[in-house]
RNA sequence: GGUCCGCUAGCUCAAUUGGCAGAGCAACUGACUCUUAAUUAGUAGGUUCUCGGUUCAAGUCCGAGGCGGAUCACCA
């Protein structure tokens, strides 16, 4: 044993950078690695070349146990992972190592081990070390690998959270969101369900002939959605740019450029505000088909979405995570609810009555719904459906036929104008995806888009669309009929998971800066 | 942005009415060749989120602020 130097006097140089038992924590470690590399070792090698995981030298033992009975041993393996735990006995320590599979445990005897034991001197939980040799189940039943050599590979000099607990706090949870994933499996398979989801989406989508694509992030006119975007600025150009608040208006040029099956899954932007069901930057797929409507694209959400969840958890069944809250079955078909009858069911409201700035809000008031001066009637009748209906939407559900005001991209029902082609799909009480039969009149387009703007000036709403000219030009060149969808990819892992709070399937959601 | 709740050792948590800030894990010095929350003898570790106030005395009470959570408001 080597004495590690302590130091006499605190560093007061630099107080802000943690407290002194931090300190000297590390400087424990970094002792350590310096004895290591004093005996020839070097403590962060290049190359390792692990020749199982965890499960597989297990799966190896239980083939060689099957075959020759008890007491049978593998050959040699070659696994390496990160120390979770250690229980030593003077000439032998059993080590519980992490890979990306699972755990496996490694006895190491000095005996057996020779020269290499003396690496567990300067060996910490939280290191990730290469060990060589053959598996073998103890006494006590656990596989384990007897080692035959012991390779530091990476010495780690902070230590991890607590080895029961895990990381609980759910500030650092989200701030560290490493060191969540080394303890906390439920963290771990989160990341793992949202990246299967993506990829069960990916193939969904390629699977029916639609090609992905890329489009701008960095846009002129932040255009597509009713949303406040994020500005930038290009120094070359010396211009002003936008992050996008949609993909659409991009991906229905390429419509129009002729790729008739067409979606984008990327990150888009919005400056609001930042809640458990809002990140400011969130993933959204958009898909556009041409000769396609509405009623294609409701079918073909329910596929995708339940699908995807078959495909990822084997079930279209979402088991609740706390008893007040039911399961929630994605089996298809969804029931389709009348907007505007759902609205007069929960309120007794009739938008296509109450069509004005002031008897809608009127009739607001009288329902006891708050009422924000200055926003016009769309997004008034919004917050009638966000705070009246929505709520109420559990298990997945589509609410169909849109108010025109309210949806400037959407082509209007052949025998009334004032209603458009449109859907959101709902569950959990949350939006997940709006689609239409998209509007491909660009004289009506146009008109529409002014409107916007003209609502934009009047009531000074910066959340209104914008009036893209490049896509005005484009429609005027012609874009096939074509049913369009956007759908919240954070969303939907929600759904998926059962969890309730964005922050925990975003590995990195937007927290203020500690200073 | 409003309201409520939380912040104590590296991690997980205690601390009675305002009365000496404590435990487990991790760490450090030892013992220990089949343990698995190993066992075992000892040691060290604190800006109780920050600033101010009340008090003989503040982790605890009051005020302001920071960060987070829940909820309402707004958005997807």
């Amino acid at each position: 044993m080597r004495a590690n130097p302590i130091p006499e006097t605190p560093d007061q140089t630099n107080p802000d950078s943690g407290g002194v038992a931090e300190e000297r924590l590390l400087e424990t470690r970094v002792q350590k690695a310096a004895n290591l590399r004093a005996r020839g070792i070097d403590p962060y090698p290049a190359r390792f070349k692990p020749t199982v995981t965890s499960i597989r030298a297990v799966a190896r033992l239980e083939a060689r146990e099957a075959k020759l009975g008890e007491g049978a041993k593998t050959r040699s393996v070659t696994i390496a992972g990160r120390v979770m735990a250690r229980r030593g006995m003077g000439k032998a320590a059993f080590l519980d190592i992490k890979d990306a599979d699972g755990k496996i445990q490694v006895h190491a005897r000095q005996d057996v081990l020779g020269a290499d034991f003396a690496i567990l001197d300067d060996l910490d939980i939280g290191d990730i070390v290469g060990v060589k040799g053959p598996v073998f189940r103890t006494r006590r039943g656990e596989p384990s690998v007897e080692a035959r050599s012991f390779t530091m590979l990476t010495k780690a000099v902070r230590g991890l959270p607590d080895k029961w607990a895990g990381l609980q706090d759910i500030e650092k949870r989200f701030r560290q969101r490493e060191l969540d994933l080394i303890t906390n499996d439920r963290s771990m398979a989160l990341v793992r369900t949202r990246s299967a989801i993506v990829s069960a989406i990916r193939r969904f989508m390629e699977k029916q002939d639609f090609i992905e694509v890329e489009t701008p992030v960095m846009v002129n006119v932040a255009a597509g959605a009713s949303a406040q975007p994020f500005q930038t600025h290009h120094n070359a150009l010396n211009r002003d740019l936008y992050l996008r608040i949609a993909t659409e208006l991009h991906l229905k040029r390429l419509v129009v450029g002729g790729i008739d099956r067409v979606f984008e899954i990327g990150r888009i932007f919005r400056n609001e505000g930042i809640d458990a069901e809002h990140n400011p930057e969130f993933t959204t797929i958009e898909s556009y088909q041409a000769y396609a409507d509405y009623n294609d694209v409701m079918q073909m959400v329910e596929d995708l979405v339940s699908s995807v969840a078959q495909s990822v958890t084997g079930s279209m069944i979402i088991p609740s995570l706390n008893e007040s809250e039911p399961d929630i079955d994605l089996t298809p078909p969804w029931p389709r609810l009348d907007l505007r009858t759902e609205i007069m069911n929960r309120t007794g409201i009739d938008f296509l009555n109450e069509n004005e700035v002031e008897s809608l809000s009127g009739a607001m008031r009288e329902r006891g719904i708050h009422v924000e001066d200055g926003l016009p009637w769309g997004r008034l009748l919004d917050k009638v459906i966000s705070a009246e209906v929505e709520p109420h939407l559990i298990q997945p559900v589509f609410l169909v036929d849109y108010p025109t005001e309210m949806s400037p991209l959407a082509k209007h029902k052949p025998e009334d104008d004032r209603i458009v082609e449109r859907f959101e799909a709902f569950a959990i009480g949350t939006e997940f995806a709006n689609a239409f039969t998209e509007l491909n009149d660009p004289v009506e387009q146009r008109k529409r888009f002014e409107e916007q703007e003209r609502l934009r000036q009047s009531f000074g709403d910066d959340e209104m669309d914008r009036l893209d000219e490049d896509f005005l030009v484009a429609m005027e060149h012609g874009m096939p009929p074509a049913g369009g969808l956007g759908l919240g990819i954070d969303r939907l892992s929600l759904l998926i998971t059962g969890e309730r709070s964005i922050r925990e399937v975003i590995a990195f959601p937007q927290l203020r800066r500690l200073d």
